[in-house]
Parts: C-alpha cells; sequence; structure tokens
DNA sequence: CCGAATTGATTGCAAGTGCAACTATTGCAA
DNA sequence: TTGCAATAGTTGCACTTGCAATCAATTCGG
C-alpha cells in the first residue's frame, strides 16, 4: 500500500484534488506519513528477513514462528488451534504448514488419547536441532535490520507506542 | 511471527534454554519486544483494514493502493514497472493485478507508441469514481485504527523512528 | 547496418492463504 | 439413553504471490 519514498504532504493534496474534499479532514497527513512509515519499514524488513532465512536454513519466516513457538511450550506440544493463534495464522493455514513440517520430519501431529478432538503438534528432536540451526542468524539478523536502528530508549518508547496501535486493535484471529 | 501477547522475557529465556547460549545476546530483549510490538500492530491493523476495505468497496488493500498510485499521478497513468515499485509489489504481480482492475473497468493497458516495450496502466472515469468511493471509508477507518491511538507529537516521533528503519534496509523491490 | 546485450512486461509454475463447508468427537439436556 | 449443540480440525475452492523463464522491443558496439 502506497508507499514511495516520496513526500505524503503531496499525496494528501492530491487525493483532497480528487475528492474533492480536503483529504486532510478524512485522514490528518501526519497519520498518513505515520502510516506510510509503518509500511515501508514493515515490508522492507520482513522482505529481507524472509529471503535470509530461507537461504540460510530453508525455512520461511512462518515455519520460524510455528518451530519456535513449539521450543517454548510445554513439552515441547500445543494443540493446533493454540499454536494458530500463538503463530498468528488461520487454522487451516496451520493444518497445512503442520503437514510440511511433519514431511520434513520437525513435528508430529498425533491424535490426544483423553479428547479426541484435539491433535498435538510436536516437535521433533529433528525440528528442535533445525530451529537451533536457524535461530542465531536469524535472531541476529533481527538485531541487525531492525535492533540497530534506534537506541535502546527509543526502542521502548517504540515498543510503547505499537502495543497502543495493536491494543486500539485487539480480536482474535480466528474468530 | 511469535507474536502472543505475553511477555518476551519468557520467550527469550526460553530460547536461551534451548539454544545453549544466552539468547539475549543474539537478540537485545528490548529489541524482541518491540519487533514483536510491530508484528503485532502491523498484523491487526492490516487484517482489520483489508477486510472492512473489501466489504465497503469491493476491493483489496492491494488494489486500493495500485488506484491510488495512479490517482496521483500525471494525467493518472504510469508505466507497469514505476507502478509495480509505488505500489511495492512485484512485476508480475502487477500485471496479473491490472489484468483483475481491467476486468473491473477501473484501468486500461495501453501499448506506448513511442517505446514498445513499455505499457502504461492508465486510470478511467469508471475507476476514479470508485477510488472516490472508497477513499472516504478507508481513510476514516486508518484514521481510527491507527491515527487515533496516538497524540500528533508522538506520531511524529514514531514517523521519525519508522523511517530510521526503513532507510536502514533500503533496496529496491524489483532488482 | 547487424547481432548481442539490455530493458519492459508477461507467463508457467509451485507454492501459500483464508473462508466456508464438512467430518469427527464430545458434552449436555431432557 | 438419545439426540442436538458445541468444539477441534481438515478439506475444497478460489485467489494471490514471487521467481525464473520467456517473449518483445530497443539500443549500442563494431
Amino acid at each position: 500500500m502506497a508507499t514511495t519514498g516520496k513526500p505524503v504532504s503531496a499525496e494528501i493534496e492530491a487525493l483532497s484534488a480528487v475528492l474533492g474534499t480536503d483529504a486532510s479532514k478524512l485522514l490528518d497527513p501526519t497519520v498518513a506519513k505515520a502510516w506510510i512509515a509503518l509500511l515501508t519499514a514493515y515490508g522492507r524488513v520482513t522482505r529481507a528477513l524472509s529471503s535470509e532465512l530461507m537461504d540460510s536454513s530453508g525455512m520461511s519466516l512462518a515455519d520460524f514462528d510455528v518451530l519456535a513457538q513449539l521450543v517454548r511450550s510445554e513439552e515441547y506440544r500445543l494443540r493446533m488451534s493454540e499454536l494458530a493463534d500463538a503463530a498468528l495464522i488461520s487454522k487451516s493455514g496451520l493444518t497445512r504448514r503442520i503437514d510440511r513440517l511433519a514431511v520434513n520430519g520437525w513435528v508430529t501431529r498425533r491424535r490426544c488419547t483423553e479428547d479426541g478432538r484435539v491433535h498435538w503438534a510436536t516437535l521433533t528432536p529433528l525440528g528442535l536441532r533445525a530451529f537451533k540451526g536457524a535461530a542465531p542468524a536469524h535472531l541476529a539478523a533481527v538485531a541487525e535490520r531492525f535492533g540497530s536502528a534506534l537506541p535502546a530508549s527509543e526502542m521502548e518508547r517504540l515498543t510503547r507506542d505499537l502495543l497502543k496501535i495493536a491494543a486500539k486493535n485487539a480480536e482474535p484471529i480466528n474468530s
């Protein structure tokens, strides 16, 4: 979405001309600038991290997230829907992602004996090894591409601001 | 990626336990928190905006961006690759997106008479109408979901920080 | 001028995605 | 009990995506 490097004020002016109303009434130029900055920063960083991770470890960012959630869970396992929520993807998306991870031998899927509706996704030793192999480079890349741009105090302020935005839009993904 | 509402320090500790090294050496917990906050804020806001826009105007966020770029361009037209860069999508993605927009009658695609390699994507009057119909609600939604979370001065600081991050990762998409 | 390199755009392909419909299992109420 | 509602997960579908290969037009070196 609208992420040129060009000044946003011009963009707002162009929109005003077209919309026939003062577009800055609809969207404050300050906000528009910030929004475009967010889209740009997010897009560039994730794009770079994604291809670096794929090159170095053969896994996607989404794969890494799923493995990370399993790594930090009790007994290296989670229910499918817990895992979907934690990794911020839809349930159907997770089903197929686990299919792929299972083909690699990185996770297993087992039906729960106590409640037959539940399926456990469990990290295998091989999956743990894969994660351990991928994590150092990936974390270092996050530190470099994202972390090194701002001093710590500013980073904390950024976190607070972003969490306020996130809080304004809180709703679970799997309704 | 890894976007639970849970404290990140726990995440980092879990990773340290697994990686066998102090994961905070690899990724400062302050940075980790900020990164997860960015992912969360971005994911929630764009998800909501996307479905609201689709419901109200039948266009995707990507469609809106493409139309917005054309609206603010000279004579409502851009070369395919200019437009791809401006809208932050790949060239092949743009080709097919323009296909779809052309089916709606919102844009036309014409070969350039001076340089036969170049194709112009041009906004039609119908496309302009569609954009004018969609923009007010969408801009208002950005104002509400994103803009209203922070006061203006904080918004400006956020913009500066995000642009620093973007600048650290500057590379054109279509290499 | 002619052929090779370059540039602009499209297409084949092999993914990934979410929604809605579906299956399987369990819990609960009468 | 029995049958219906709720819950967990999977699948069909239609659509998007990006990369690499390809086609088409232009430019440039000799």
